[in-house]
DNA sequence: TCGCCTTTT
DNA sequence: GAGGGAAAAGGCGAA
């Protein structure tokens, strides 16, 4: 049984609690109680909540619960525990920034956003902080004319998805929005990174083990796992975390892994053989939804394809899918309905699953992760929002869950036995390493695939992504 | 501190 | 009848 003393074996002398892994404090005591829906933020409000005084009366209290919970036992000492390891390993290392690169970029972006800037004050006709969505709201709404519409408090929405609409009608919001992109970068990716480098020039992120209900971790001080991908100059801020001299990046990352767990978890047939066979899951669905041949879809129809694939992870109504294609609720909701016609075992597995948690009070993931349904004692009602909560935990939680086990793996068969390979970042579904750019490159591929593969055999064959580069920005498929 | 917005998976 | 696709972190303006 797990005592606390034990917790920590392997971890550095000296370490204590909240010194690393960061957020993982609470962790080494507290994933269960994340797992019966609560949040744990401080050392003080864990004590506090089970009412106890220090850390032997609590663990004295989880070890009676435990009792009660095997399985969630065995995700706790098989994969949270050991997790805390590699975690603050990761940690430690940290990431090499390329800060005069940095710099630089955010030099340019600075002048981009000067000529972006000069431009708006042109089409402006009044001072106004760009920055303020309240000010530029109530310009954009009573001066432009733009027919915007409420947020719940009553201002003008301002947001990206609002403005878009009417980008072609007013040319000035596309100025706007380009203005907005720029200025986001500048003020989040730039002088906040550079200010954390350590004085060999790495960066460590906090990931924080407790912080999400479905089992994922976050990762804040700086969120490595929120880095622009998509612009130009996002890739040119990616592009400054870089190898160290003489190493590689090589990154590893899960294939459509959540349309995977929802194949498993259903059992939907036709979803599973799309996977056995290897095919675009897109254009598999739209090939369903638009009743035409695999090889006959059209780029337009796999888009819509794709929009519902991720809408019903996200337990979508008609209404958000809707908003989200820019297309009217009632021709929304039909593309819904065929979806369910075309994969009939999900909406069985999903009403079973939504009255099983009505049924116990709780849901679990594929490895036993626990989400409790309902807020106070008694209740028994599962609003909408709740709804869709629910639907998108089993699919989310378990890509955690087998994430971190295989995360576990790597660090057991081969961060310990080769100190020149290290783990440096996780983003959900991606693990980055860096290693000495030689022939364990190829070593290393093929183990950590198999291992990432392997971790959970599921009803569908798992597939990785490789990818590697001498930096984040740049990785190349291989 | 809250609300809005933007970035990722 | 209005309002919902999931999960986060963080910057910044408005109180």
């Amino acid at each position: 049984m797990w005592d606390l003393k034990s917790a920590f074996a392997g971890l550095p002398d000296g370490t204590w609690f909240n010194q690393v892994p960061t957020g993982t404090w609470d962790c080494m005591i507290a994933e269960f109680l994340l797992s019966e829906g609560r949040f744990v933020h401080s050392q003080e409000s864990v004590l506090s909540s089970y009412k106890v005084k220090n850390l032997t009366e609590l663990a004295k209290k989880q070890k009676e619960r435990f009792l009660e919970l095997p399985e969630l036992y065995k995700l706790f000492s098989e994969i949270e525990m050991p997790l805390v390891k590699v975690l603050h390993k990761m940690e430690t290392t940290g990431i090499l920034l390329d800060t005069k690169r940095l710099q630089k970029t955010g030099e340019e972006i600075d002048k981009a956003i000067i000529t972006a800037e000069e431009k708006l004050r042109k089409e402006f006709y009044a001072d106004i902080n760009l920055n303020s969505s309240v000010q530029v709201g109530n310009y954009l709404a009573e001066k432009v004319g733009v027919p915007l519409s409420k947020t719940k408090t009553g201002r003008y929405a301002t947001n990206e998805n609002e403005l878009t609409q009417y980008a072609e009608t007013f040319p000035i919001i596309k100025d706007l929005l380009t203005y907005r992109e720029l200025s986001k970068l500048r003020s989040t990716y730039v002088d906040s990174l550079i200010n954390k480098v350590d004085e060999k020039g790495r960066v460590h992120t906090n990931y924080n083990q407790v912080a999400v209900s479905t089992g994922r971790l976050s990762s804040a001080n700086p969120n490595l796992q929120n880095i622009p991908v998509v612009s130009n100059f996002g890739q040119k801020i990616k592009s400054c975390f870089i190898a160290e001299k003489g190493k590689v990046f090589v990154s590893f990352d899960y294939s459509q892994q959540e349309l995977r767990i929802l194949a498993h978890l259903t059992g939907e047939e036709k979803l599973i053989e799309a996977f056995k066979k290897n095919q675009d899951v897109h254009k598999t669905t739209a090939s369903k939804l638009f009743n035409v041949s695999y090889s006959d879809v059209t780029k337009e129809q796999r888009v819509i394809a794709k929009t519902i694939n991720f809408g019903i992870i996200y337990g979508m109504s008609s209404f958000g899918m809707s908003a989200g294609l820019h297309i009217p609720v009632d021709q929304a909701k039909k593309f819904i309905d065929a979806f369910y016609e075309s994969y009939p075992k999900i909406k069985l597995y999903y009403d079973k699953y939504i009255n099983q948690g009505k049924i116990d009070g709780y849901v679990e993931t594929l490895l036993g992760r626990r989400r409790y349904v309902f807020e106070f004692p008694n209740q028994k009602f599962i609003d909408n929002n709740m709804r869709r909560v629910l639907l998108n935990y089993p699919i989310q939680g378990t890509a955690a869950d087998l994430m971190k086990k295989a995360m576990v793996e790597i660090y057991e068969k081969i961060l310990t036995k080769d100190p020149e390979i290290s783990l440096l970042l996780q983003i959900h579904d991606d693990l980055v390493f860096e290693i000495p750019d030689n022939k364990k490159v190829t070593e290393l591929i093929k183990k950590v695939r198999a291992i990432m593969c392997e971790v959970y055999p599921l009803s569908v064959p798992i597939e990785v992504d490789v990818k590697t580069g001498k930096n984040w920005g740049e990785m190349k498929e291989i």
